[in-house]
DNA sequence: TGACAATATCCGCTCATACGGATAAAGAGA
DNA sequence: TCTCTTTATCCGTATGAGCGGATATTGTCA
């Protein structure tokens, strides 16, 4: 029963959305995230363990680099949750937003940004 | 997105995903949930009126009772959501014990309790 | 109207968690 | 090893929401 509640507490707050909502199109960094969501680093890192302690993302090291991407999670109900979230964050225009930033974003990160 | 993180809110308390989970089984007023969950009237209320507000139930008035059930919501994601917490819940030990009370409760309610 | 029952709201308190700057830890490269 | 970069964690503070007893509100019935 904690459980399940802390799965819905983990969703209950907004950056934490916006942060699924991103990683939905892949892995991304902590960095890439920071840009993207024009956070500071300690919010965003924060928040990311949040989410790994609830089992919607994992991370690993590249170099100096943490790139986290949602887990591929073996809880039946946090998939369909998953697929649920899939079809609606898209829907609401902050994350319309977030994903047109990232678009940007990527488009020119090879240049000079993290990698 | 205001609004969507209030739904996660609204379910990241055990109290409210055991209301949630004993309206699957049809209406029931506030004196019926304290009996069966065996908690203060003020934490009931309390928390039906933040259910009321996140729209997962309505409530009307008969007589000095006020019964409380699920909505059948016209917001999609809402609803989606209710099914699967339909499948969900009840699969969860807590809820199963609140079950087994609702029906005991239930089968000898006529004679005593309220209504 | 007066007494009682069911429910909603108020109140003071406590606890969880958000924030963001500061600091620590980990790795890369000279 | 020294320095720089990235990320994680710490810290003090602020806010949100939970609790349950007390009180207010609403309706019933005599």
């Amino acid at each position: 029963m904690k459980k399940s509640t802390q799965i819905f507490k983990s969703l209950s707050e907004e950056i934490r959305l916006r942060i699924i909502n991103l990683l939905f199109a892949g892995e991304l960094c902590v960095c890439d995230l920071m840009e993207v969501l024009d956070l500071p680093q300690s919010t965003i890192s924060r928040h990311l363990s949040y989410l790994k302690n609830a089992e919607w993302v994992e991370g690993d090291r590249r170099g100096v680099w943490m790139y986290y991407r949602l887990i591929d999670n073996k809880d039946q109900f946090l998939n369909e949750l998953k697929m649920l979230l899939i079809r609606y964050l898209p829907t609401l225009k902050q994350c319309v937003d977030d994903n047109a930033r990232l678009a940007i974003y990527l488009k020119q990160k090879g240049k000079d940004a993290c990698k």
